[in-house]
DNA sequence: CCGTGGCGTTACGATTGGTAACGTTACGAT
DNA sequence: ATCGTAACGTTACCAATCGTAACGCCACGG
């Protein structure tokens, strides 16, 4: 299990940006977050090139250019850091963690159970189809 | 809202530590930790210090000595990692959080139906008690 | 009055992340 | 064949964070 190594604001703000347009060049992403703050090539050609080294990103050859694409998509990523925080907080217990989500008003009680039924009725409909 | 700081390895085992004990003497973290490796007094000192700062700790002066308290509960840990990643990987949407936790098998949906039961039971009890 | 327990200050090395200059290479136009 | 240039890799620098700890100060008990 490959440890889920952190991300810091602009490697984040890499993956977003691929997430939302999918398979894109250094270049493509470079343009859209200089819209903030100015950015050169360089800086966003090495940030992708440490989320492929943290394996969040791999990249293809196309037309002489680089393409790259996410590969762990968000819900990965989020389900593995669901499991780490499940480990270091709560003893491995899924009720604590729900209970505390409830108590510090992460979600309601009702709108979980809402959720809950929602994806367990997909789940079904998956199977049985 | 203050913003949640992130932990280093050993910051975690103090933490963990104090949750488990409840108020502590430096010098007791340091020798329940000193099982695996040694560590001096300053060091755990520093740690304690360090962990007051972000928040996640605050101390008593008692007969001569800093007693040393956990003040956020894992459950509240916990429940803002969850807010955080919510956040940045799930657009803020619970739903995706969860199915995105069943996919990956953090939870079974079934199992997650059960405990959501079991906490909104709980939270009826608690208010119309 | 002084040693010592208990604390704060300061620091150092490793790691990480934002940022970017510079070097290299290979294709297309001249 | 030559050369500019687009696109990539290498290397680096700085700031922040964290594990680790030496050292120095101070107040109380003997």
């Amino acid at each position: 299990m490959p440890r889920a190594k952190s991300l810091g604001s602009l490697e984040q703000q890499v993956l977003e940006f691929l997430w939302q347009q999918g398979p894109s060049t250094g270049e493509a992403v470079r343009s859209a977050l200089s819209k903030d703050r100015p950015l050169t090539d360089s800086t966003i050609r090495t940030v992708l090139r440490r989320l492929e080294a943290k394996q969040y990103v791999n990249h293809s050859v196309e037309a002489r250019q680089f393409l790259y694409s996410s590969v762990r998509q968000p819900r990965k990523v989020a389900a593995d850091a669901v499991r780490d925080i499940l480990k270091r907080f709560c003893r491995g217990s899924m009720e604590e963690l729900l209970a505390g989500m409830v108590d510090h008003r992460v979600v309601e009680a009702s709108e979980l159970r809402r959720l809950t039924e929602k994806i367990e009725a997909r789940e079904r409909e998956g199977r049985d189809k």
